[in-house]
DNA sequence: ACATTTCAAAAAATGATTGACAGCATAAAA
DNA sequence: TTTTATGCTGTCAATCATTTTTTGAAATGT
């Protein structure tokens, strides 16, 4: 009935209660877990779900187009729900990961394609700085 | 005399040939090469040199600032002797990574601060596509 | 000469991710 | 309903890029 469940299903694949929980947190949050934050959120609900289950559900759904994998530059990938190729924030300070939405943006690949002889497909745009938060903690700084 | 050496003394550091070869090689070459291929590049002129230098040496150099590493979403990291932030492009085909010369970009980072209440510092943008070469190979494809 | 520092190579450790495999659950087939 | 097949999970080992540690040689300082 549930939209996700559907989906699964039609693809043949089985609905469950791990992917669920997995691909709703990811639905219902904006702050760009990786597979071990997932996992430790995850945890206390579903306390014998392994790491590997983590990692493979996440690959299952990216392979079906319902997430994205982020590398914002970090050892770990970031997961988003959001597959729409959208510009992200890093935080320097916080290490937080956040949407931009920027018109500044828009058509952004069609303008870049009249510069080069490849022939794009896709993007990724990340901006590394420090978040409200951390602004107002720094004084003077180097980034890393 | 020589630039990189100055350079290198100039902090206190040993000049070293193994040192030298690396940066020599990055300064020289427009492909952004990983740590593996560094090393595998070398080897001919530096049978004795391990992966493991070339790393320590990597680091080195991108923590005096003459070398940045990019991040273009493989496994590992490639190198660049162009410290400047500027875009890269991706090949979906054979992995070359370019740069990316478009003056539609500069300025980015001035005209995205309006849209966000981040202190921003600096960009990582990232083209993926075909290039020249495999564009002509590619009938019809998704992106990966 | 002796002590101190710096280096490179080799070996070991690390951390994220993946693979192999056994058991379980569900569902199709008989 | 019983059997059979298949997919999924958890355990745990393996992999791979990278980092750290150890060791000994070479360079530098006293
Ligand atoms: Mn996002
Ligand atoms: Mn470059
Ligand atoms: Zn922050
Ligand atoms: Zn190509």
């Amino acid at each position: 009935m549930d939209d996700i469940s559907s989906i699964l299903k039609e693809k043949g694949l089985k609905v469950t209660p791990q992917r669920l929980a997995i691909i709703n947190m990811l639905k219902n949050t904006k702050e760009h877990p990786s597979a071990e934050t997932i996992y430790k959120t995850l945890s206390s609900d579903f306390p014998t779900m392994s790491l590997a289950t983590v990692y493979k559900t996440l690959e299952m759904l990216k392979s079906i187009g319902l997430v994205q994998e982020l590398n914002v530059g970090e050892g770990s990938f970031r997961y988003d729900a959001n597959v729409n190729s959208h510009p992200h924030l890093i935080c320097y300070g916080c290490n937080r990961v956040d949407d931009l939405y920027d018109s500044a943006l828009d058509d952004l690949l069609g303008r870049v394609s009249k510069y080069t002889d490849y022939l794009l497909m896709d993007q990724k745009l990340y901006f590394y700085g420090y978040c409200p938060d951390c602004k107002k903690k720094v004084t003077n700084h180097d980034h890393p």
